[in-house]
DNA sequence: CGTCTTATTGTTATCGATATCAGTTGCGCT
DNA sequence: AGCGCAACTGATATCGATAACAATAAGACG
């Protein structure tokens, strides 16, 4: 809490002995200053306790340093994995990360990214391909490369790194026919808030459809983020319904736990007489009892792969506009057959 | 990525036919410019698409708008709840927030405080009391407020958000020798990465001690963050050596879920012969079956009061330094006595 | 009706760094 | 020795907003 007046590089330059501008390039990578002068600055700045002050550097250089990314949740390990990734991807370039949560609202979205933008950040990152008319506007406007996730939308604003979410329920739907179910059913949410939850399963209940099988074996009315607790509810209204049902698949690990549980509460025996699938490859799938069999979306490796097309698009703008990555079924008990 | 040169208030200004000063007051809130101004700066405001530069407004007005903020992981969600409760409570005053990862690591801690600083938050949230020399010295000199959360730090260096880890461990050992438990472990990390939970355990066992029990029924050579597969490992290995233990506390209900089904793996029936507690009122122990007995932080009230501290600091300073809370414990089916 | 407030708007001077361009110096080579 | 190039360092001019103070307009009041 020293309240002295601020140190600039002024303040170093004249201790060291050299003009600020000198201080100003020492004290960066990738200039051109002499080894004794460079050592001679950064003792006065250690010695003064100097601190770039960025806000500053930010300003004048016209280059903000950050990257500015919005998730649906901050508590959602599969987008905190993500987030990870970028980070890890952006730290050797000396990007830092601005990150926010839109509560899968896109009007949140919209304002988030509005905020966002005031900072200016030098590539945008958000999940998904559906935002409100005016988010897109601000995006596309926003005259710095943007990055959507997590789905592969059919009019992109700029670049893409995600997955067919429809490609990814319909693997699963043709594996709980391969494993000999036929009363099938879907938990999911609110299709107007989570639409890649929702493209899970029109994927899913399209496969279903042309395997021959109905599609009306759904709850959906659920408002994201589907939790544990919904998982299980759905379940015992899913149960109540159709008691007949063989095999349900979940929007995401979380509900499938919490409906495999459910299934259990019930007397059921999980995969003997009721299988489960979810998405998402979280921890909880792994180590459930029984294992739940699920869809990796690879979460970790969107954020690598995003943090590469946005350096490239930042310097020679090489890479390709849109990676396609796929969802990895892993079976696991809780659809097995015995 | 329209390429036309950037607009001003300059630009809003002419525009609108006023000075650049009018415009600035105008889009800010708590100025005074009369309503038929504002709106025509507003109208004009839109008419160009203007977005304030807040990376120029930062500089001027040497107020970043950021408060900052480390947790160990991002992918916790006690962590992320504290984030999500910070934010929120920052929100309303205009302050976004700056978040990074530690990774469990005091040396990354102390990198990434300093990265920080060079952007100037307004406050700066740590977790835990545990950091580097150079990264206390940098906190306390950083001239804005510092809250350390999570913890119950000895010689805090401003603010303090946390509650007793010692208190809450040594209340889970109370609890399982209520249940009637005398042959109790414990399952942790490396003390030196994650102190929090250390202090836990060392809350735990010498309550144990305090109970008459041996206090050597430990396996805490596991590196943080501990996994649900990390709790399932040194649970066999726990009961390899002590097969006699009858009660278990992990020092999170990640572990404390990876634990409880390893057991059941090898055939132990929770909690008929063997009882299992947790920490973190992490979701899948409320979900999972039996039901982890559980302690809840309140990892989101953290991150309100958190943002009460800082914003009263930052204006009148009247409220407390240190806040303190309690956990509560979460008695469930994991820990019952039948 | 004139003076005093108060609300509103304008003028000017920065904030602390970096871009840009202009020297300077040191060295290798012919 | 003289030339040219590369490496280093410095001087100057901003970047786009806001702080602080000045000026003016609009009411309030005796």
């Amino acid at each position: 809490m020293t309240e002295t007046r601020k140190t600039t590089m002024a303040d170093v330059a004249r201790l060291a002995g050299v003009s600020p501008m000198t201080v100003s390039r020492a004290l960066r990578s990738g200039t051109s200053v002499s080894t004794t002068t460079r050592e001679k600055i950064r003792a006065a700045a250690d010695q003064l306790g100097y601190v770039v002050d960025l806000t500053a550097a930010a300003f004048s250089s016209r280059r903000s340093g950050f990257v500015a990314m919005t998730i649906p949740s901050l508590s959602n390990a599969n987008f905190a994995d993500t987030a990870r990734g970028l980070t890890e991807g952006l730290h050797e370039s000396g990007f830092e990360l601005l990150l926010g949560y839109t509560d899968y609202d896109v009007a949140e979205e919209e304002r988030l990214v509005e905020a966002f933008l005031r900072r200016r950040p030098e590539a945008i990152v958000v999940t998904g391909g559906a935002h409100t008319e005016r988010c897109r506007a601000l995006l596309a406007g926003a005259g710095v490369p943007v990055v959507e996730t997590w789905d592969l939308p059919g009019n992109p604003i700029d670049r893409v790194v995600g997955f067919s979410n429809a490609d990814a329920g319909a693997r699963m739907a043709q594996h709980l026919f391969d494993q000999g179910h036929r009363c099938i059913g879907f938990i999911g949410g609110a299709s107007a808030r989570d639409t890649r939850g929702a493209d899970r399963q029109h994927g899913f209940l399209n496969a279903l459809e042309g395997l021959g099988l109905p599609r009306d074996r759904v709850v959906t009315d659920l408002d994201p983020p589907i939790t544990m607790r919904e998982g299980a509810e759905a379940m015992n209204r899913l149960l109540d319904r159709w008691p007949d049902t063989t095999a349900v698949m979940c929007v995401s690990d979380l509900s499938a736990f919490g409906a495999m549980n459910a299934a259990i509460r019930r007397g059921l025996s999980v995969p003997e007489q009721i299988a489960i699938a979810g998405f998402g490859a979280y921890d909880v799938s792994e180590h459930a009892l029984p294992g739940i069999t699920t869809l990796d979306a690879h979460a970790h490796r969107i954020g690598t792969e995003t943090a590469r097309i946005i350096l490239s698009a930042l310097t020679d703008g090489a890479a390709e506009a849109t990676v396609t990555l796929h969802a990895e079924l892993l079976a696991r008990r809780s659809t097995a057959v015995l």
